[in-house]
RNA sequence: GGGUGCUUAGCUCAGCGGUAGAGCGUCGCCCUUACAAGGCGGUGGUCGUAGGUUCGAUCCCUACAGCACCCACCA
């Protein structure tokens, strides 16, 4: 092995065999075991958010895997309509075209192209991060099957009455053209204006002021609105006003909408650009009047003087006309929530429109039969209500109730050109046919079309296609194979819905609604199973100063430049690239240049998966700081150093196994421990406690394996008992073997290659059955991901070996902390008295006395009588023995007693704390026994070592 | 206006009813033949504030403060 851990060497090596094997495949055989990817924008690139959730994702895959599950991880890449079609227009833009220059069919075709080339990127990307995905069955939300399974859901939909087309008041993003759903819309905080306007009646006799922050749809107005026991308006209601700059009149109205206390407790109405006017356009009966186009001018309703200009544009026009006529009666600043296309950033602006809708409160239930809970909705609140899906952590299981309970409509149609085509079609008559496609329209239709048919211009929303992602993935609703365009087969619903419900959903908040929920809805209602078990809400992650990580800021970090590294220059270059605005630029350049001097250290994938697995605790954020990715760069270098010594003290070869348990103490404790450590990691598998696994394991493997194990293995390799160092070499193996294999899902390359390595040492055959788990590798081994994932039951426990090798700990912490708080050397040999103790103590010394003269560096150490003969000495106490080292030449009298000192003063406040307890009776009273004795132990103990600590501070003021 | 989190060592975070923990940082001594990406030893916290429950509270309850986020129709 070489000298230190680089991991660009062996990652590139791996991942290509791995896939090549087959063996990310569903084996066919054990429990099926499911995680669906939620599918990423095909046009996209990693983000560390990615990385994260699918590191997640594949730890949990490759530990069922190993733990012979029949393991599918269904992969796949969604269309992503509004982002991969403003791509393709925006590249369509550097040529001076836009899309409508090319036309419907050249440019979906011009996406097709362009998918066809970046479609991969991230799924290569995903590669890089050692995602054991089925890449033999990748799906497109756009692939032909994929498009079955939307039109069959569609069309279903649409024939039980739970899809319906219908004119509606909107979401409209006027730059992107196209209607958007509620969840695609963004209040955001903005300052502006509040303007109050003088109405007056038609006689003239008096007049009312309303209050707006959009004065220019007063050209839509219908009626102004008071409520109806405000006194101060009583008398206007009913009458008619004139409405400023129109000529047109409008009735004041009363409705229990409005609120008294707001404004001048006048609302003006204007239902076509507002959803609260449009419902109380609704209620009394007032037809709204559209004034804007569907790019946001004013159109033809209004008064000519205005037509044509841009809403903002006649914003400033209205004003300037109002005040000239003398209505506006007063100005003011004023912050107010403004409706921001998550997409376009574009204001939005309700417009009336004709849509499609999934009607989500009809209450007809699949079969036809009218219920008394929602079709759609009812059972997916079921299913999360009655624990039948578990959210992980919990609490998002409200969010989701929370949102379902009060849901609306969910407006389906994009005016867009890239996505599902709506498969309705209308004829000249305007009747709508829909069916999978014409001629299945047309069977289905109840009436003869009048003339020619054509298709519905629009797309459904990409999360439509989305919601159906865990049955159509695996073939519904096809009969037989479900095929790529290559000819593979990719799903066979008849043989795949082994895999509904999967195990496990991992994946953002930020998606419960557009997809979690819909996914609930659509899997329930079309295949009556939930579609996974469990749902496990990951972090979002942040940058390590707990900001949001995002491109305008300049503050992403790209996970494939944590795992290879990258120089500072064209860190600076990639991260200031899309920043437009020259000081944010400078800002983002400065701050760059502080926090990476260097640029960042290639940390390689196994350290960033370590890392991931780390922070993953419950918390909603996690903040990545590269410090500690560097700090798991140096565990896995510690791992790979462990696996060079413990293979470099083997013979040429071949591991001969011992006869009968292990023969020394420090083997049967480390074995002790394993097992402990395996029986935690199995829980925190299964409790989604990745940071809790990860430390365990960390903890193992470096303050116990190596720390201690190694080093006691040392002794017992050079020593004469040749028994003993027979075992201990096997036992080094046999841990480390057993380490790889556990930590595989977390650190899946470095673990590869050196299980490899250990392989080539391991003979299975000379081994005895018990300590033969099946998996153990030797030289037929082609792979860990064949082994199977260690057990604390494979393991045996030694109380007593376990409790002999912590007072050994002690004993040599004791003198490593006398020679370190009296600067002896550490390359120094020194004498080690001892005197005290009892039979245990005496036996043990016996034990360990090779151990603890090579690691704590000193002669072997002698027993003394205690008494007025004992030399001066420096001490340290462990239960009733001193370990005494003497002063002689090396130790600062003065020093000594400060030490002592404080120790003895440690010991006094513990020994206060717990007289304290002892001595209150309602403690001992009150408290459990095994507490109250728990706590006379602790006296006990603490007294024991205070009186020797005391003994040997009278002995050096009196020598 | 509703809702959900968070507040513990200089930083980032675990712990959540019975002796305050980790990583990174920091200080001291060491290139000891697995590893200087290392070893050994130290320093560092009245667990946001105030009450309450309890024999005992960082942990449970209540209020308050600060910080985040989500949902919502105040013109």
């Amino acid at each position: 092995m070489e000298k230190s851990f680089e991991p660009a060497r062996i990652e590139s090596k791996w991942y290509e065999q791995w896939e090549a094997s087959g063996a990310f495949r569903p084996s066919g055989q054990g429990e099926p075991y499911c995680i669906l990817l939620p599918p990423p924008n095909v046009t996209g690139t990693l983000h560390m958010g990615h990385a994260f959730q699918q590191t997640v994702m594949d730890m949990l895959v490759r530990h069922q895997r190993m733990r012979g599950m029949n393991t599918l991880w269904q992969v796949g890449t969604d269309h992503a309509g509004i982002a991969t079609q403003k791509i393709v227009e925006n590249q369509l833009a550097t040529e001076d075209k836009t899309r409508h220059d090319l036309g419907r069919d050249a440019f979906v075709e011009r996406v097709w192209k362009w998918k066809e080339e970046s479609g991969s990127t991230i799924t290569n990307q995903m590669r890089r991060i050692g995602a054991a995905a089925d890449w033999s069955r990748e799906r497109f939300t756009m692939d032909e099957g994929l498009s079955a399974a939307v039109r069959k859901v569609f069309v279903d939909w649409y024939r039980a009455g739970l899809i319906y087309r219908g004119n509606r008041l909107v979401n409209w993003d006027p730059v992107l053209g196209t209607a958007v759903s509620d969840l695609e819309v963004n209040n955001v905080e903005r300052d502006g204006h509040m303007w109050s306007i003088r109405y007056l009646t038609t006689d003239g006799a008096a007049s009312l002021v309303v209050a707006t922050t959009r004065p220019e749809t007063m050209l839509g107005d219908v009626a102004v609105a008071v409520h109806p026991e405000d006194e101060r308006y009583a008398h206007l209601i009913g009458q008619t006003l004139h409405l400023p700059l129109t000529g047109r009149q409008i009735p004041v109205i009363a409705d229990d909408y409005v609120d008294r206390e707001f404004g001048t407790g006048c609302v003006k109405i204007t239902p076509a650009h507002d959803f609260n006017d449009y419902a109380i356009g609704q209620r009394h009966k007032l037809a709204p009047i559209t004034i804007f186009t569907l790019d946001a001018k004013v159109n033809d309703n209004a008064p000519e003087k205005y037509r044509g200009l841009d809403r903002y544009d006649a914003r400033k026009a209205v004003l300037g006309d109002l005040e000239a006529s003398g209505l506006l009666v007063e100005t003011r600043a004023h912050k107010l929530q403004v409706p921001v296309s998550q997409r376009s950033d574009a204001v939005i602006e309700p417009m009336l429109t004709d849509q499609w809708f999934v009607d989500l409160t009809c209450e007809v239930q699949a079969d036809g039969r009218p219920g008394g809970r929602k079709a759609i909705t009812g059972p997916a609140l079921e299913a999360v209500r009655s624990g039948e899906i578990r959210f992980v952590p919990e609490n998002w299981a409200n969010t989701y109730t929370q949102w379902l309970d009060n849901i609306q409509d969910w407006c389906i149609s994009r005016q867009l050109w890239w996505g599902h085509r709506i498969p309705a079609w209308y004829d000249e008559a305007g009747n709508i046919f829909v069916g999978e496609d014409e001629a299945d329209a047309r069977a289905h239709a109840a009436a003869a079309p009048v003339g020619a048919l054509r298709q519905d211009e629009d797309v459904l929303d990409t999360w439509f296609s989305s919601a159906l992602w865990p049955f159509s993935t695996l073939g519904w609703p096809a009969d037989g194979p479900v095929k790529n365009e290559r000819g593979e087969v990719v799903a066979n619903w008849d043989e795949d819905q082994i895999f509904l419900p999967s195990a496990v959903l991992v994946t953002g908040f930020d998606i419960i609604f557009f997809w979690v929920a819909r996914m609930v809805m659509a899997t329930k209602y079309f295949t009556g199973r939930i579609p996974f078990r469990e749902v496990y809400i990951n972090a979002i992650v942040r940058d390590a100063e707990g900001q949001k990580m995002s491109k305008s800021k300049g503050n992403t970090l790209d996970p494939l430049d944590l795992i290879d590294g990258i120089a500072l220059e064209p860190l600076v270059a990639k991260s200031t690239k899309s920043l437009l605005i020259p000081q944010v630029r400078a800002k983002v350049e400065k701050r760059i240049r502080r926090d990476y001097p260097d640029g960042i250290p290639a940390i390689g994938t196994d350290a960033l998966r370590f890392t991931f697995a780390a922070l993953a605790s419950y918390s909603r954020t996690i903040n990545f700081d590269i410090k500690r990715a560097e700090g798991y760069k140096a565990f896995c270098n510690k791992l790979w150093n462990a696996a060079r010594f413990v293979l470099m003290n083997l013979p040429e070869g071949q591991v001969p196994a011992p006869a009968g348990a292990p023969a020394t103490e420090a083997e049967r404790w480390i074995l002790t421990r394993l097992k402990q450590t395996l029986a935690e990691v199995e829980q925190h598998f299964a409790s989604y406690r990745f940071d809790h696994l990860a430390q365990a394991l960390y903890e193992f493997v470096w303050n116990e394996y190596c720390d201690w194990f190694l080093e006691l293995s040392k002794p017992a390799l050079n020593g004469d008992d040749t028994a003993a160092a027979a075992s201990t070499r096997h036992t080094l193996l046999v841990v480390l073997e057993a380490v790889l294999r556990a930590l595989h899902p977390v650190i899946p390359f470095i673990t590869e290659e050196i299980y490899q390595e250990v392989a080539k040492v391991f003979v299975r055959s000379s081994m005895s059955a018990k300590d033969t788990p099946s998996s153990l590798p030797d030289s037929s081994t082609k792979s860990i991901l064949q082994s199977t994932y260690p057990q604390a039951a494979d393991f045996a426990t030694d109380d007593e070996a376990a409790a002999e090798i912590e007072w050994f700990k002690a004993v040599l912490s004791g003198v490593r902390r006398i020679r370190s708080e009296m600067n002896i050397p550490p390359g120094k040999t020194i004498a080690l008295l001892l005197a005290d103790g009892d039979a245990n103590d005496r036996t043990r010394v016996a034990k360990f006395t090779p151990q603890v003269a090579f690691l704590a560096r000193t002669e072997a150490p002698r027993w003394i009588e205690s008494g007025a003969g004992e030399p001066a000495a420096a001490a340290a106490v462990v239960g009733g023995l001193r370990v005494l080292i003497p002063l002689a030449g090396l130790i600062d009298l003065d020093a000594e007693k400060a030490r002592l000192a404080k120790e003895i003063g440690r010991i006094e406040g513990e020994i206060k704390k717990c007289e304290g307890k002892l001595g209150n009776a309602n403690f001992v009273a009150n408290a459990p026994a095994e507490v109250v004795a728990q706590e006379r132990q602790r006296i006990a103990d603490w007294n024991g070592t205070l009186g020797a600590l005391r003994e040997q501070a009278a002995r050096l003021q009196n020598p």
